[in-house]
DNA sequence: CGTGCCAGGTGCCCT
DNA sequence: AGGGCACTTGGCACG
């Protein structure tokens, strides 16, 4: 057993396995402590879905917060897990290390684990400090916000997550000959589901209007997307749409506008 | 260090840490070995995105496919990753081991991980058999497909997977009074984007069967899900369209029709 | 807590 | 390789 520094870390070789301690570690530090065990094992999952994966050797984390993970030798997301907040049991019966995991939030869900052979057993306190993201739609949506001349010089924000029955929408602009911009923000490469929806809360926008007929004026929607698709722009060109590409507004090219696409 | 069975696994724990070795291990090893590396680290990604993670204890794992992750104790996504393919370069430059992680995919992503201390360094080889999952959406249309009676009993499938200018319609059945059905099957609970979809779907087969008025069939929209939002079933309802559980499907109760919808 | 929706989404399958 | 889409999507923010 090798043991370091005030068990700010415990790692168990293969020569110290003996699953009863392992079933012990795993229960008594699962508050405060990761566990990782790596070894040949079985998986069963029922709950959603269900699968079941062959004896092949794995990577199996349980983290404090009640996430469980299993990795393979390959893909970014694990082979089987369970979402935190779920609950695992761990038992040495029949010479063998089984672990059992039940979800809370789907009160359903089981995962469980029945190793052959364990590799290496390791427990340790991790970092939960998470981390910003920066450049996420969000702050796209907050830069046209701060700054909605890049749509049409004389743009000003009347509407910001707006809600219709057919979702949010991200802005709403108007300028001065009255034109209202529906715009629409994917930090991504816009396919036709975009489209879709910035459609939606056109002919919405539409439908209000209609209902009060004093006042009509034109709507314009606006998709801004990192890029975007041959049908998706063709059916954007034919709903008379604007598209605007993100990356022309992200270089700070602020006194672009939109009044080519406007007579 | 403690090595096992013909390098099938290697555990250097905090007494054997020597970043030159690590670093060294990380190169030789990366084709055919998963690396883990417990330790204090800063991470910096820098892509189609970008984050900065202060000094925090975490799990590094190199996987054999070039995907990289880096977990906290919390989640079950990693705080920071990179996706299979991508190429790590070690460094044990000014004492300390820094591994830089360039996507392929992605050709100007990168992540910087700079370990302060490492407690522990395991290489192993991992198993990739992947797994089969059932229960998913596929087998719930293929569930129907086999069974359109399920639907309205004299119902035959006329298309499958079906393109449109807005999406793959899932399924298209017609019944013996020629009423037509869209089926959009979700195995989740349905929100408002799943009846936008399914209603897409029908404006679209009335806008195609307005071209040829010769034959004029009554269509009729059906959402089949896993439960329904509030919203969603009001929109569905508003629209005329029909709403099945696909709990009432899934438990072989194939009998139970629509008929009691259709006037 | 339900609902809606973005995500550095990822992974799969199709053309 | 690009596109469309499901996912045991996960995670967050808001009513």
């Amino acid at each position: 057993m090798v043991s370091t520094e005030g068990e700010e870390i415990i790692v168990l070789g293969s020569s110290d396995i003996d699953i009863h301690m392992i079933s012990d570690l795993f229960h008594r530090n699962s508050k405060i402590y990761t566990a990782i065990i790596i070894g040949e094992c079985e998986i069963h999952y029922q709950g959603r879905a269900s699968s079941k994966a062959p004896l092949g050797t794995r990577i199996v984390i349980y983290k404090s917060d009640g996430s469980l993970l299993v990795h393979e030798g390959k893909d970014r997301d694990p082979l089987n897990w369970q979402p935190p907040g779920s609950l695992c049991i761990s038992d040495a019966d029949k010479g063998f290390l089984e672990i059992r995991c039940r979800s809370r939030k789907y009160g359903h869900e089981i995962v469980s684990i029945r190793f052959k052979r364990i590799l290496t057993a390791i427990w340790c306190r991790l970092s939960t400090k998470g981390l910003e993201v920066h450049g996420t739609e969000k702050d796209l949506v907050e830069m046209i916000y701060m700054n909605p001349s890049v749509i049409s010089p004389s743009a000003k924000v009347i509407g910001r997550e707006v809600e219709t029955p057919s979702g949010k929408i991200d802005l709403i602009l108007r300028d001065d000959p009255g034109n209202i911009y529906v715009v629409e923000v994917k930090n991504e490469k816009a396919g036709i589901s975009a489209v879709n929806q910035l459609d939606r809360y056109v002919k919405y926008l539409e439908s209000m209007q209609s209902r009060s007929p004093d006042v009509t004026r034109r709507i314009i929607g606006v998709l801004v997307s990192n890029g975007i698709t041959r049908r998706a722009r063709e059916a954007l060109i034919e709903r008379g749409y604007i598209y605007i590409d993100s990356m022309s507004l992200k270089i700070g090219n602020t006194s672009q506008t939109l009044m080519k696409y406007v007579k």
